[in-house]
DNA sequence: CAGAGCATGTAAAGTGTTACATGATTTA
DNA sequence: TAAATCATGTAACACTTTACATGCTCTG
């Protein structure tokens, strides 16, 4: 109740979405997860994730449990029903799936044209390398994981791929 | 020397970017430029874009001139030194290019699988519809388009056609 | 018992959003 | 001359980041 528009934000839904993953957890726990993640989009700094926890719990799309004998604190946390339908709401969301984000790579695109010819020619190679790294290090990645994860990383690299097919076409022509 | 990171947000280099293009122009155009930009990732609001250039300004990476003969206090603003070579940086920052960016489509992609199939279904089926509009938009733009927008476009139509790529393969997974 | 890690959080700074405010100039 | 458009900007609010603060618990 505490915002007025119900949507989730980007982060809101990332992070609904992890809670929902592990059932029950901490906030220390999801802010790990953030922090260790291979997609660096949020810091999962405290500042973000316990504002942005506490902001949901009083929305009422979170519960918090508190355990007796932790003299810590440590809260508890899992979605309410409101808060699995807004999570679904925002999974659903056609228009914000549509859209293009906000792509650096894509920022950047129409800009590298521009660049005096020699500079070019030396950074859109150094581009081209830096996203063949990208794209070894996403294929070893996905060959060891077999979980959930498979796809996203699959989605990753064809983007990169994608990146990189666009880049050598540019560069021929 | 407003600001102790030297560096650019992608919006302030999106803006730099704009207002060489144009060679010298006024906030007022900037700001429309970003409003009927097809790609609405900023949204150009006066609110963000005068208190950027403000800012930049203050920091010597764009220079304001006033015509005398207006009243109404029209601003002309174009690229210092100081502002091209921070703009080149920014332009050739590989680390930023090659990163996912802020992705709606990605951030989503872990959760669609998770749905329950029935719904899952019928979601993956209109996700699949609007990428194929989207994607036939982008390609009558890009027929209309001769201009420096049009590689752009191109790799907008690319991504898009690798959204719905990867949807296919995992539907019939 | 010291130090690493668990666990919560706030403060200040910066930036973007929506909405509001103001006045000048052009056009019907 | 009224309305649309040009043109600048501020105010309130929300969110993220970095840095700081606090205390608990386990391990060597």
């Amino acid at each position: 109740m505490n915002n007025l528009k119900d949507s989730l934000t980007e982060f809101e839904g990332a992070l609904l979405a992890a809670i929902r993953r592990s059932g029950e957890a901490t906030p220390y726990q999801i802010r790990q997860a953030f922090e260790t993640s291979p997609s660096p989009e949020w810091s999962g700094s405290s500042g973000s994730v316990y504002p942005a926890i506490n902001r949901l719990v009083s929305r009422n799309l979170l519960a918090e449990r508190r355990s007796v004998d932790d003299r810590r604190g440590t809260k508890w946390i899992s979605l309410t029903e409101l808060g699995e339908s807004a999570l679904l709401d925002w999974i659903v969301d056609i228009d914000a799936a549509v859209g293009p984000g906000l792509d650096p790579f894509r920022t950047r695109s129409s800009e590298w044209q521009e660049l005096p010819a020699a500079k070019r020619r030396t950074f859109l190679k150094k581009l081209e390398c830096a996203l063949t790294e990208r794209i070894s290090e996403l294929g070893t990645a996905m060959v060891d994981d077999c979980g959930a994860s498979k796809t996203r990383i699959a989605l990753d690299l064809e983007l990169q791929r994608t990146r990189r097919k666009w880049l050598r076409n540019l560069k021929y022509q």
